[in-house]
DNA sequence: CGGTGTCAACGAAAATGTTCGTAGATAGAG
DNA sequence: CTCTATCTACGAACATTTTCGTTGACACCG
């Protein structure tokens, strides 16, 4: 459970975060996704989602001449992944750090401030 | 103010950290505290520096004969930029996303539950 | 059929990031 | 003054990431 995933590079995750939005898609669905953003070619589409495929980042549905390729771990498991490198990385290995960081820096609605403090709470208690 | 620094790479981050832990330094300081983690050269330290301080990350101190390189922008900066960039890049850029993750994913102590729980309270009472 | 359009595969170029060898300058020791 | 150690500069090799042109396969349309 705990197997590293590579980590996905900027271009890869933008690709995923379409795969992640949309569900299963093929080359084109995915391209025409990001069109509207990045204005990346079909190929060079394409190359990156068979590269992903060798890194086990994606699985491949060939069995439509069109194959569709689909996301291999949740957002979420992605998410965590990288939020730990950052970690590692930039905030001396302190989760807290970083999110009294991410909390300061942001500019967050009542709502969103009060499902992070019902999270909290239900943390506390844990933690006992 | 909201100046665009350029995004640290995983090898100048972690010349990055020596420099905010120890101050302003020499490559061979900054060598001599990598070398317990990390075996680059010293060589690679410098090349490193070098092209930090073209990208305008560090600061070069040219007067004594071993040049003294320091940060250009705090930690908490280039934290910040850090965290602005992952939650562009994988949480559909909603900060609050990456904070509930962040929680969840880790196990802090009661003590920074606590300073979170002070912050978040900081920030209910300003917001509105 | 045979032409047209879409597809995957492949390879290579371009861009970026990382590593280090070598050369030349300079300071300090003897 | 000369030798040695240490420093910066430079450039090249290498790795990784990103891009796309070209090719051949294949399906659909007429």
């Amino acid at each position: 459970m705990g197997d590293k995933i590579p980590r996905p590079t900027d271009a890869e995750l933008a690709i995923l975060n379409v795969l992640w939005l949309r569900g299963p898609s093929t080359v084109r669905e995915v391209h025409d996704a990001l069109s509207s953003t990045h204005d990346t070619g079909y190929t060079t589409v394409l190359k990156l989602l068979q590269i992903m495929t060798d890194k086990g980042l994606v699985d491949r549905d060939e069995s439509a001449r069109a194959h569709v390729y689909k996301t291999r771990y949740s957002e979420q498991r992605t998410q965590r992944q990288l939020l730990g490198d950052l970690i590692d990385r930039a905030f001396r290995g302190s989760p807290a750090q970083l999110v009294m960081q991410a909390l300061s820096a942001t500019r967050a609605s009542a709502e969103e401030l009060t499902a992070i403090r019902q999270l909290l709470e239900r943390m506390e208690g844990d933690a006992k």
